[in-house]
DNA sequence: GTTAAAAATGCAATAAAATGGCAAAAAGGA
DNA sequence: TCCTTTTTGCCATTTTATTGCATTTTTAAC
């Protein structure tokens, strides 16, 4: 997705297109896995030139999840952890219980079930926990 | 399940049978959602009469988890939640999107997607976002 | 292009959740 | 009961996230 496609995204959900929200989104639909801030603080130190504060990076994660355009999703590890909403969906994540690295996987939605009187559902995650392969391969289980 | 069943369950897995690891395991047995280690903590506050150091807490909650008589959920909220491993398994959790309530939902597991090469799967979490119905009833979305 | 109002950012302080080190206390077998 | 090992309590520290407020940036109006 291009940068003016981002911008317009932001624009679209009623905020101000700011360097900090276009790099936090732009970081998060590079990546091929779900990040914490402080992973996106990172890449944004290593690949751009001015670098937001932390807060800032909260701030604008915060506010892109709020307007619908990134996703904080369930982790068993520390740290939250976010993906850009796009059009892909309908896939699940895996988490190492080792390294809590966390990557997407194919897989259908289940079927939504019964929930109890007014409950209202809104998304449905899958979590597959285990070991990833690197950790696999290393000793100690 | 009763004090001396917990009892022999922590003697199997191990270790020894202390007051802390008793009450940690029956406050999770006996709550019927699953718990923060702060949660666990104000439970024993109330129905003890020997509280245990909240770093007391969070060592038996870690040893129980790792020995697998108590397990480590998914979260979107910043504080882990922990439940009792029991029998009666195959379940689903809900989480409000408001009060970060969780609470455990009939459901069967789903089946496990095709994991990428090296990979090992242990468990696998289905988690339903969304809002309670006190959170529903009350205003602003 | 200026300019002014509103919104976003940076910085410092603070809160919340969890962990580590170490001496004192409790478990459990001899 | 005594001894060894494990566990606990307390204090300090780390990690992750949030709040308050002055300053800067964005955007729309001129």
């Amino acid at each position: 997705m291009t940068d003016p496609d981002l911008s317009r995204r932001i624009r679209d959900a009623g905020g101000r297109v700011t360097t900090a929200r276009l790099a936090v989104l732009r970081c998060l639909a590079d990546a091929d896995e779900p990040l914490t801030p402080d992973e996106v603080l990172e890449h944004l130190a290593r690949n751009s030139d001015h670098v937001p504060d932390r807060v800032t990076i909260y701030r604008a994660i915060d506010w892109l999840a709020v307007h619908g355009l990134v996703r904080r999703l369930a982790t068993v590890g520390r740290a939250a952890r976010y993906e850009p909403v796009e059009d892909r969906e309908a896939h699940a994540h895996f988490q190492c219980r080792r390294c809590a690295q966390t990557r997407c996987l194919p897989a259908p939605t289940p079927p939504l079930p019964p929930l109890p009187p007014g409950y209202a559902a809104e998304r449905i995650e899958l979590v597959i926990h285990g070991l990833c392969a690197a950790c696999r391969a290393g000793d100690t289980p």
